[in-house]
DNA sequence: AAGCAGATCAACCGCAAAGTT
DNA sequence: TAACTTTGCGGTTGATCTGCT
């Protein structure tokens, strides 16, 4: 394949953008779209590559562009997603309405990542849970302890575990490997909760794990109840996603197949977690265990 | 007020995937 | 199916800003 020339070599402008600039793009696109980004500047009439336009227009002149600082909210769920799907900054960055992949990895490298260091949290450690082949539990928690498990051929087997004071249950979820291949994922903790009380219910875990009756999982729960678009809903859908709810908590597990699960060769497979808004302030997760497929569908 | 260092963020680069011919 | 083009992504850079001495 033979590299088009930079945008230099070409006489093309590079560097911070004008007012002049923008209003020039902006009208263009206005009027006329962004169909190929790299007959664009030509056809608006700008001395920059195309590839220049069409950052300059995702990152900055975007109509429905949030500027400003982050929320407290929105930094959360950064580091929620980033435990989850780690640098994979388009996809973080999708479930951050008006917010760009380039903002939240700068956001990352300057603010979080510090952030986290003084909470003992990191990448490394929750991509270990999620190493190919491996069994995934996970522990939904409100005000009883949940846990669930897929095997090794996919069956997902919901499983619980004794009452514990709420006290011990947070939001934030954490992980942990077992030291055997297999991944823990652990009960939910508020950030601050020291290591101690981390081992104490991980133990808590581990010790009570009960069979539970499937009843225990409604499959029924309506996309209005989540902050999914029809779009994101039907893209779910049809790679066989399937959203589960705890009958008697207000956890929520979304649940892939895994026909239908990624995988990357040898490397980890990702999963999310995403903060709903319905004004109750609960998690649902979607946990993915590596398998040999070919690929994570997007929503 | 000047100089410096660290922080911030817009923009670029190179690569790979997806799309097209 | 191969060759080529376009798009999107993540890593990195460098100009500018800010706060400290």
């Amino acid at each position: 394949m033979v590299r088009a020339p930079c945008c230099e070599k070409m006489g093309l402008k590079k560097g911070p953008w004008t007012p002049e600039e923008d209003q020039i793009l902006i009208s263009y696109i206005q009027k006329y779209g962004h169909g190929n980004w790299r007959a664009l500047p030509k056809q608006a009439g700008l001395l920059r590559c195309g590839k220049s336009c069409r950052l300059r227009w995702t990152n900055y002149l975007r109509p429905d562009i949030k500027r400003g600082n982050f929320s407290q909210e929105e930094e959360d769920t950064i580091i929620q997603l980033h435990e989850m799907l780690g640098n994979r900054w388009s996809a973080i960055a999708s479930r951050l309405p008006g917010r760009t992949d380039n903002e939240i990895k700068n956001v990352w490298h300057t603010h979080l990542k510090k952030k986290l260091k003084n909470h003992h949290q990191t990448p490394q450690e929750s991509k270990r849970r999620l190493k190919k082949g491996t069994t995934v539990v996970v522990a939904a928690v409100d005000d009883g302890i949940n846990k669930s498990e897929v095997d090794q051929n996919d069956n997902f087997t919901p499983v619980t575990s004794p009452q514990q004071s709420s006290s011990e249950v947070s939001t934030v979820t954490d992980s942990a490997s077992d030291g055997n291949g297999n991944s823990v994922i652990k009960q939910e903790h508020e950030q601050e909760q020291d290591q101690d009380q981390e081992q104490v219910s991980m133990n808590f875990l581990d010790q009570y794990i009960a069979e539970i009756d499937e009843s225990f999982w409604s499959e029924e729960i309506s996309i209005e109840n989540t902050n999914f678009g029809q779009e994101e809903s039907d893209k779910f859908q049809q790679n066989g996603g399937m959203m589960m709810t705890a009958n008697d908590t207000k956890e929520v597990l979304m649940q892939f197949p895994c026909s239908n699960m990624a995988a990357a060769n040898n490397e980890d497979v990702d999963g999310y977690t995403t903060k709903l808004d319905d004004g109750m302030d609960f998690w649902y997760d979607i946990f993915i265990r590596a398998d040999d497929l070919p690929e994570l569908p997007e929503f």
